[in-house]
DNA sequence: GCCGTTTTCGGCCCGACTGTTTTCAGTCG
């Protein structure tokens, strides 16, 4: 049982308890538990071999002996019970926007309905508006939340909701007396998947910011409309929502919607000891009167006794003790980056040419292109025959002399690590080559065990310098990644020397910021690329030094960082 | 249910907004 699925299964719990009615201090921690074993990098099943579950964060004694019971024998008694009290499928309900755990507990014990097809049919017939403390509002509410879960598709990929908020950001800062605007919550964290598009105005004129937001093309209806808050749900079922400060407080509150809400609960504590109370509006002096206001993060920060902490490091994750303690790492920036060593041309499935390509990536400041074209047994996607290479590196050596230092072009390939982890070029052949980068694209769904040697061979092939996309997820369209045992691959590339990549192109994220953090522990190289198939995807750059950023990564850690020399020298001794 | 450099018990954010309300409950972030 992987992570994943163990998260799962604690959110499971703490949305049945939650609709049970349990404490919700209870519910908080089975949810707590869940996002800490997402974010882990390492599967908690080689903290259980070594009897240390509890030194995963929010994992007491309780938990600890649940995820025991999970991975020795699969299934888990205090569920089954618990299933047996709150019908599974009430947990999916939600879900549904307006309904929390209280309604759902109302409607399920009055009706004795539990799917959400009975509450669809059910608030047609008008059966929930008698119920106390509902009304014919409500009921509505009900029926276009159903409505609005089935255009939703779960979490928003970081590459939708990005642009999408940039051109909300866009059009909020052209309102008359807006001082200025930023996203906030997982967006600003540049998460790899956002919940809700969450933006924080600054101005002293809400009225006109909340107008324009209402307003904005391809709203499809307004969810609540505030002096100080609104929200708005989108034709498509993405949801954005804004809040609107005085300047003077715009720090507190940008600081405040940025979250995580355990980076909060950590700050506001720090702010307790100090004998203030710190909101979204200020700080306030818990005893007596006083109140500190501040316009910037900075000044936030700086009343805690803190340097200021990026937005992407605020998950809770022992980013305070490092402010503490002054030992924050200093963040890898898009500008340290310098090389890009996934790139596809027309030789395989690219839509440019070389030339193109190599133009267009010396026009954003890289002083190094790689070309990986797809090797042969990549069908689909094109791939080289060894006897085309030939040609490829004639064609190198002529552009090579049009650009002159302007830009080095490497010979190179993404290699494919076939199913049986093979890979699809002879050693001979792929030591001939500048670069070789491997990666899998197919027979994704093998068993751990299978894939997961498929993947320590090619780490270990001497003449493997980079793996791309280790994981094969995809976020846009969502599909998981194959069930690689991480931790052994990355320990291996801590032995081998060979990069794991993350790849920036917003579909793909992989590695996440949880493994390459992991990485980054173990002393493993990280190679960022953006696997660029078109001259728009050089743009996607930022996207993998935000999940850099988020995995704490500075630019000693990136081979994309390193000047020419360095590179080139690293590339011959690996053979 | 978790957590602890004052605590092994008592906190764990709390305010805005909406709807059904005569003063509040539920949802949401």
């Amino acid at each position: 049982m992987n992570n994943k699925q163990l998260a799962d299964t604690f959110t499971l719990i703490a949305n049945l308890l939650e609709i049970k009615g349990e404490i919700i201090y209870k519910t908080l921690a089975y949810r707590k538990a869940s996002e800490s074993l997402m974010g882990l990098g390492r599967e908690a099943e080689e903290y259980w071999k070594e009897d240390k579950l509890e030194e995963i964060p929010g994992v007491g004694k309780a938990i600890a002996e649940k995820i025991d019971e999970l991975l020795s024998t699969g299934k888990l008694q205090f569920l089954e019970k618990l299933k047996r009290e709150v019908p599974e499928s009430l947990a999916g309900w939600l879900q549904v926007p307006s309904l929390g755990p209280k309604k759902i507990s109302l409607i399920w014990k009055t009706l004795n309905i539990t799917t959400l097809a009975q509450l669809e049919t059910a608030a047609k017939a008008g059966k929930l508006r008698d119920l106390p403390g509902m009304g014919a509002k409500s009921e509505t509410a009900i029926l276009e939340g159903i409505a609005s879960l089935a255009r939703r598709s779960g979490r928003l990929p970081l590459g939708r909701a990005y642009p999408l908020a940039q051109e909300i950001i866009r059009v909020l800062k052209g309102v008359k007396g807006v001082v200025d605007v930023q996203p906030a919550g997982s967006l600003r964290r540049m998460r790899s998947t956002i919940g809700d598009l969450d933006i924080l105005v600054a101005s002293k004129d809400s009225a006109a910011v909340m107008e324009a937001f209402v307003n904005l093309k391809g709203v499809e209806r307004v969810l609540g409309k505030g002096d100080t808050k609104s929200s708005i749900e989108f034709f498509d079922g993405v949801r954005a929502q804004i809040w609107v400060h005085p300047p003077q407080e715009f720090g507190t509150a940008l600081q405040y919607a940025t979250g995580s809400k355990d980076h909060n609960v950590q700050l506001r504590q720090i702010a307790l000891d100090k004998g203030l109370s710190l909101s979204d509006h200020s700080f306030k002096k818990v005893k007596g009167k006083g109140e500190i206001f501040c316009s910037t993060e900075e000044e936030v920060y700086k009343t805690l006794g803190l340097p200021w902490i990026p937005p992407e490091l605020r998950e809770g994750r022992g980013e305070v003790e490092a402010a503490k303690k002054n030992k924050l790492p200093k963040l890898i920036e898009v500008k340290d980056i310098k090389s890009n060593l996934q790139t596809h041309s027309t030789w395989s499935d690219g839509k440019l040419s070389m030339l193109e390509m190599a133009r267009a990536a010396a026009i954003r400041g890289m002083k190094v292109i790689a070309f990986t074209d797809h090797s042969a047994s990549l069908g689909v996607a094109g791939g080289m025959k060894i006897e085309d290479h030939k040609k490829q590196a004639a064609e190198i050596k002529k552009i090579q002399k049009e650009f002159g230092n302007e830009i080095l072009v490497l010979h190179a390939t993404e290699v494919e690590i076939k199913a049986d982890g093979s890979l699809d070029y002879p050693d001979e052949f792929l030591a001939s080559l500048d670069l070789v980068l491997a990666s899998v694209h197919s027979s994704l769904r093998q068993p751990r065990e299978k894939i997961t040697e498929r993947l320590l061979k090619a780490v270990r092939n001497p003449h493997v310098d980079i793996i791309g996309h280790p994981t094969g997820r995809e976020l846009m369209p969502d599909r998981e990644g194959a069930d690689i045992d991480m931790e052994v691959v990355l320990q291996a590339a801590a032995e081998s020397g060979a990069a794991m990549e993350i790849n920036a192109h917003p579909s793909r994220l992989d590695l996440d910021d949880a493994y390459a953090r992991r990485a980054r522990e173990l002393g493993v190289l990280i190679s960022i690329n953006t696997d660029a198939h078109s001259e728009g995807d050089l743009d996607m750059l930022h996207y993998g030094v935000a999940i850099a950023r988020r995995a704490w990564l500075t630019k000693d850690d990136v081979i994309n960082c390193w000047s020419t020399e360095k590179l080139l020298k690293w590339l011959k001794q690996r053979g």
